[in-house]
DNA sequence: CTTATAATGGAAATGGTTTCCATTTATAGA
DNA sequence: TCTATAAATGGAAACCATTTCCATTATAAG
């Protein structure tokens, strides 16, 4: 299974084997928005985003697929405030495309930032380890965001 | 008004008159548990610990209390992945007993730390007062919480 | 190909949160 | 102190994202 082979169809095919789980066309479906897409999408955009090519896939296997998928650790579930989940596909290792968010509180607009991210990583690294020392956990993912008030609602008043 | 005032009953007065909040009965109850108890409360778990002793306090009122406080600033809404919104008091000026959380995938258990908290919250300043001027955002908050699984949790397999 | 079992979809249930509305209450002003 | 007015309330009903149920279908091992 050479590096190559994961540009290609089916790359995750070995991940999903490994772990028991059948490959299935709505599955596949799902991964393919989610790589496809820009971020912060909700099981029902997915859903609707896969409807007129795949008809037959009900939202509640979009659920199920981004459990198993989130589970897995291929996806991150986020929550921006506005009573939907959202996921966004988990780039591949150390920190490629790794990206936090600045939420807006009025309009729960979201930025994808890239800045300061290495000093973050650096720092998160040190303090991962730190605290999974002293508490005893084993820590697989975090999640930073702030919260503020963009400049179009800040305008708005 | 004196700061001293402050450890005296209602010092929040203050804050909701200046806002155009009236104070009620309700409010003042929800507030107590929520700078009385220990975190991650939900709304439901502030029902029913005012319910003994303000048993025409409803839920809607819990509810919308902690919608208004939250837009004070008075109090986070926090999301700790098991289906229901969690609050806790915002302490004082300046990083006051500020922490962060740790959450369990598993069991959704809650570690509050105050490790590394004085590094990253440097890094953390820095960080938004430039992504405040790139953005143009107003920021006024940050989360940042840990994900893994505890001790308990990863001994049970 | 056959078989065991994972996965599915659609409808129904769930459950946290919000909305509605008639009633109560806090507060400013007389 | 009393009154007027608009904010706040509670309880029931609505809402709506997500989950559960279950009979059916489809994957993949042998």
């Amino acid at each position: 299974m050479s590096r190559g082979d994961c540009g290609g169809q089916g790359w995750w095919h070995g991940k999903f084997r490994g772990c028991g789980y059948r490959l299935t066309l709505g599955r596949e479906a799902i991964l393919d928005v989610l790589t496809k897409s820009e971020g912060h999408l909700s099981a029902e955009d997915i859903y609707m985003k896969i409807h007129p090519k795949y008809p037959n896939v009900g939202l509640t296997t979009v659920y199920r697929t981004l459990d198993v998928l989130s589970g897995l650790g291929m996806v991150y579930k986020l929550d921006f405030g506005d009573g939907r989940a959202r996921y966004e596909f988990a780039e591949g290792p150390k920190g490629a495309h790794h990206h936090h968010h600045l939420v807006c509180t009025q309009c729960n607009k979201v930025i994808d930032y890239t800045d300061f991210i290495d000093e973050e990583v650096e720092l998160l690294n040190q303090t991962e380890k730190g605290l999974g020392q002293k508490y005893k956990f084993k820590i697989t993912n975090h999640l930073i965001q702030f919260y503020g008030e963009c400049e179009e609602c800040g305008s708005k008043k």
